[in-house]
DNA sequence: CCCATGTAGTCAAGCTGCTTGACCAAATAG
DNA sequence: CTATTTGGTCAAGCAGCTTGACTACATGGG
């Protein structure tokens, strides 16, 4: 379906931008993590829940993005169990970039289409998408 | 992004339609390569190719459909070191079932938007999606 | 006609991102 | 104060993919 083929042509060029702006060593489910860590941050399991995975597999890319210093466990203010993820500056420095790649992407493409037909394009989508299913990992 | 919710629940949409005709052991990945199967049956490499996965992925993909018995091997009639891998009657088929249950996921969608919209948006994505990248594992 | 190079396919080993299962420590309910 | 639930980690295993090496057939130039 050419759904699918411009939503991989998007993430494609999402990450792409990402890449070009120096944070090599990303992939766009880190994306995906960044989106529910970025307000406030959120404990493993939060973010297991939003991603779609086990708390284990979150953990570990938890683990991951620490290592790579986009991420800091803190403790959290109220649970002395569990730990409050937060960007750390370079994670919220990719973010932008994230953002910055992201409008790259779309501008040309909002552009030719107008904003009338994009306003169609977004509403149309919306109601066939489920809030908050990201899973990529077919 | 919304566009990315919209693609994974079509594809659950359909893989839930097909299982839910009988297919059980069909995995979306499957559906992508019954595509390039379906019209005149193709090589591993072509399948490769298709999917966008080296040739050994594909080939032992190829195994796994044989084994359920939706493809079969036979022998090329123009290469003798190739084999065209085509499409049983049961994988038909699911062929088939596949195509129903998309109907039966975008014909309500469809429906809501007429006909209008819904030219709007299949352009709007054929312009942003490159003709044949289907790699859904990020 | 024959050899050199290219191509279709398989076998084998290894990696990565995920899973299930077991467990500990802190929170919370009774 | 115990019993259960919840946040997190450790460990092992699996599925789907990769790279690397190899065989059998194809093909083009001498």
């Amino acid at each position: 379906m050419l759904l699918l083929g411009a939503a991989s042509a998007l993430v494609d060029g999402i990450n792409e931008g990402v890449r070009a702006r120096g944070f090599t060593d990303m992939r766009p489910a880190h994306g995906f993590a960044f989106v529910r860590l970025a307000p406030d941050g959120a404990t493993v399991v939060e973010l297991a829940e939003h991603l779609g995975v086990t708390k284990q597999a979150a953990s570990q890319m938890a683990d991951e993005l620490v290592r790579k210093g986009y991420v800091e466990r803190r403790p959290h203010p109220t649970d002395a169990r569990a730990r409050l993820l937060t960007l750390t500056g370079r994670g919220w420095a990719c973010t932008r970039a994230a953002d910055e790649a992201a409008s790259e992407v779309l501008l040309p493409w909002a552009d030719a289409l107008g904003p009338d037909r994009l306003a169609t394009v977004r509403t149309a989508l919306s109601t066939l998408a489920v809030p908050g299913r990201i899973r990529p990992t077919w």
